[in-house]
DNA sequence: TCTTGACTTGACCGGTCGGTCAACTATAAC
DNA sequence: GTTATAGTTGACCGACCGGTCAAGTCAAGA
């Protein structure tokens, strides 16, 4: 099996489930399976491998409940349901798992390391950008075929991906994915004039 | 001086600037001149530290700025406007001092650690169930006065302190307190209706 | 003056950190 | 069969980690 991969998967969900400077290369390799001559075979440091861990869990993220959610056979605003219920489910089913939510990657690692490394900043803003544009998207759609009255969506598109993200950091700060569901709802309510 | 404070307010920065994990005991000292002992006589452990650094910073902000915003002296909807001025202002000043964007402290450490000590989150849900309530209060008070329609205003603050949260979390990723300007308008617009 | 106890000092502990390296193995090309 | 190269091994490095401790300082109370 992919010795890069496995070492990918092991970091990713270790990073997740605690933090990036709690989980030692040491810890990584042991799950992994490997030395650590192997681990700098294929990784010259580990920022260089949490550049990797962001980039690996972008592209899941992109194919796997992004995908789903966005879905554009889906009515526009139904989309965003769609959005809550998968983030829901899956945060559920991680603190099964593991007995906590693990939140999101990206907000988790963004608040670690945004004021220590520019360069992880920048791959993680690329990621919000990512997820702000499929907001962006649904949104337009939505108010073109008359769904929703006209709004700023590129403003608003931002603002329903800051209140994700904030909803998940209070739900992991109670470790309770019900919170999720509890003020899943308000997320279509957000909105942003046009020249606000 | 008095030491422990001494100690409380550099930890205080450092953690708040950096993350808990990343900054050693050892630079604590350094930062407040004292000895690694003395330290010792104070804290326990460094987790009681971070406990303290809690408390500590919770009365800073329910006696400092979140005081002044929820002024009730102020029409209640203004408290809120007041509220996103504060924390662009502050934002934008520690930017300016370090470099970077520092965030909510609250907000970092309870995605840095929330799945990995349970005592520290709870310390962690309790400053932001207080916040909470200063968001239900003052809900209360504008649907008393008529300034806005009946809704459920435990959810609705709720969901307020989330958005705030995750507005913070998004400038911070992009380093750029103007974030919270550009979306700060939209936290006025969320609602979530009664029995919904 | 003697004692007490809060506070401070700085050396020290075992363990872990991120990272290096020379030696070795396995595979495939020629 | 030789060579090149990708991948792997495990010992090793200095620095730093959180935490301990015996020894000392110093001010207040008796």
């Amino acid at each position: 099996m992919d010795t890069r991969q496995r070492i990918i998967n092991v970091a990713k969900s270790l990073f997740h489930n605690r933090s990036y400077a709690d989980v030692g290369i040491k810890e990584i390799c042991d799950k992994a399976e490997i030395q650590k001559g192997s681990f700098y075979h294929f990784f010259s440091a580990k920022r260089d491998l949490v550049l990797a861990v962001i980039e690996d869990f972008a592209q899941d993220w992109a194919h796997g409940f992004v995908h789903e959610a966005f879905d554009s056979r889906l009515p526009p605003m139904e989309r965003i349901d769609y959005l809550i219920d998968a983030a829901y489910f899956w945060q559920k089913a991680a603190k099964n798992l593991e007995g906590h939510m693990p939140g999101c990657l990206f907000g988790n690692l963004a608040l670690e390391i945004s004021t220590q490394d520019d360069v992880l900043r920048a791959k993680l803003t690329a990621v919000f950008l990512m997820a702000k544009e499929r907001f962006k998207c649904t949104l337009d759609e939505a108010v073109a075929s008359k769904k929703i009255a006209p709004l700023d969506t590129e403003r608003t598109a931002e603002a329903m991906l800051a209140y994700l993200e904030g909803m998940i950091l209070i739900a992991k700060a109670s470790n309770d994915p019900e919170t999720i569901y509890r003020l899943g709802s308000a997320l279509k309510s957000i909105r942003i004039e046009r020249n606000a």
